[in-house]
DNA sequence: CGGTAAATCCAAAGCGCTTTGGGGATTGTG
DNA sequence: CACAATCCCCAAAGCGCTTTGGATTTACCG
């Protein structure tokens, strides 16, 4: 059923059936009932391609997922980043495009999307330092907004992030009070911004508190569970090992709690544990009682919101760049606890 | 830029650019090298949208997410599943989009997707038994492929699966041959196909083996790591505690262990545990030697098989459907071992 | 050299929608 | 009752592409 049929069906033009439809003024209240009631009946839709044509708009919001070579790793937070964003898209009638891009073809990714004029906006995913994406857009005019920040980009951009910093340095300051000095850090990898400037506010603590730095006690990788196990691992190897550890993620918390167990230690009596939890709907952090102390912030939330402020932004582009700054919850969990004694 | 402008810059028709560069026979090869040279130099890509609108395809396929209203889980494997599907897609010109759907108006979405023409097909995720998808598809006429098969359903589909029947009647084996008999199985929710078979298979085994069924041994719900936790909390506790235990992803599996553990108990030597693992990027099962006893099969390879399946039923309409069993490999970890003796 | 076939290219229609620019019918006003 | 203002509705153009049905040119042959 296309507007042509439906609107022979009812005897009107299509002028007048797509005017019902769209909600415009100059169509009487009785004949909009009877459309629409139509439309229903014969389960018409008009076809995104052709309004998308008619309008000039795509209709479509792409979502570029990153995927590092390297280990060919999918971001473990974008489905229910997704599950966020997507709601919101469908209340506006926006269909929602993903591309996957392997490092290095982001840039013909995004260009592709743009020549192709399939989305009239994108999501960017996972920005790094000074991340060449923001440039790139607003040189070729795509609307877009950042899940993140981009430390030292140079030209403006609308974001919504985390407080990472001070999350963690909170986290850190947390473990600082219990008595903990020799605390680790299990992070992302540190050209991510995120991972960046959650180093930022663990370093900041530590220094504030006259707590030296030491390089054998910060990692820095993917955030899986292997790494967070070889990691804590290792760092309980040392001839000073740490009584807390700081993790990027509850996934590579969960290897970290998996050495300190193989080791013989007790978490939250000999090793201490926070981590950054992004409330992923498959991974919950225990059910009341968190199980690790946690910086807890909902991703969903953040898609969700996100897609908001990217809809708002094509409709009117005047509208000056948002930037959303979302505080973690510190939640206090059975993972943490006051620094052994040293005997 | 568009055609027009092109062919203009060229001093051709549209007719002859578009002929050109869709590989058409009708043009000279050396217009042809000059039509593309242009196009490349000034970035010239035809817009999905009018190219849908006159072709009559919509270039795109599409990707329903189920999400369970209860607890608002997002499948974990999506990523992974995705990435796989998603290089498929890009290197046949097809775009790839997503909806969410919650329990319940599932239907509403996919005749949303029919009635829009928005896709040329569709990917059904997580089959049930006598899925009504499956139906509804073939009466509305959507060209689709279903990941997993749905046992009981009537009309005819093209799969592709995994034959988890046959992994956990395998893993049971493994684990009777080991002398276990008391053995526990932390299923995901059986209204899902593949949760019904992966029981089945464990049923199976143990009929075979003489060895009775034990309800306090059988649970099933979403596959979280809290689930995988006080499942195995709650039997450990039972009078007749199990020695071993079979989980349906390396997500309870990590729950599985943490009770383990806070009983007391070591993991392959008081209790044994294989898990079924889809290889997801970001939760591999250890590094060479896996972490747990495994069924393994690769969510991401699926992704990308499944997309190619689905590409050629649109394509040739008249091909039968395909049906692919892959067999899960079973990966000997360090989470298994004789069963305890009794004193 | 006339005629035919093959090789190239083009104008225009059409995909399903929105939107511009009217135009007839109805209503209100003096 | 004449006229203007509203109300409703419509025909047709246009979005960027593909494709049909020629038209024109070139190549070839007897």
């Amino acid at each position: 059923m296309n507007l042509k049929q439906l609107s022979q069906k009812l005897g009107l033009s299509q002028t007048t059936v797509s005017r019902a439809l769209n909600g415009y003024p100059e169509v009487n209240e009785a004949t909009r009932l009877r459309v629409e009631r139509a439309a229903a009946q014969y389960q018409y839709r008009p076809s995104t391609r052709a309004k998308g044509l008619a309008t000039g708009k795509a209709l479509a919001i792409g979502h570029v997922i990153p995927i590092s070579t390297k280990h060919e790793m999918v971001n473990p937070i974008f489905g229910d980043f997704i599950a966020g964003a997507g709601e919101t898209y469908a209340r506006n009638g926006y269909e929602m495009i993903l591309s996957i891009a392997a490092d290095g073809q982001e840039e013909q990714v995004y260009r592709g999307l743009k020549a192709r004029r399939a989305v009239d906006g994108v999501v960017v995913h996972g920005p790094r330092l000074d991340d060449s994406r923001i440039t790139l857009l607003n040189d070729i005019g795509l609307p877009f907004v950042v899940h993140g920040r981009s430390s030292g980009a140079s030209s403006p951009y609308a974001w919504l992030d985390v407080n990472n910093r001070h999350a963690f340095q909170r986290a850190t300051d947390f473990l600082i009070d219990l008595g903990h000095t020799r605390i680790g850090l299990i992070n992302g990898m540190e050209f991510m911004d995120f991972a960046h400037r959650r180093r930022d506010g663990y370093t900041k603590a530590l220094l504030a508190h006259g707590i030296p730095l030491d390089p054998d006690l910060m990692r820095s990788s993917e955030m899986t569970e292997v790494f967070g196990y070889q990691s804590t691992r290792d760092m309980l190897a040392l001839d000073n090992p740490p009584t807390a550890l700081l993790c990027a993620s509850l996934i590579s918390a969960l290897g970290a709690r998996r050495a300190v167990e193989e080791a013989g230690l007790v978490m939250g009596r000999d090793v201490s544990i926070i981590t950054h939890d992004d409330d992923l709907s498959y991974l919950k952090n225990g059910d009341d009682i968190p199980i690790f102390t946690a910086t807890r912030s909902s991703v969903r939330a953040a898609g969700a919101r996100l897609a908001e402020m990217l809809l708002a932004a094509i409709a009117d582009p005047t509208l000056p760049h948002q930037h959303v700054l979302l505080e973690a919850e510190l939640m206090v969990g059975r993972s943490t606890g006051p620094a052994p004694r040293k005997e």
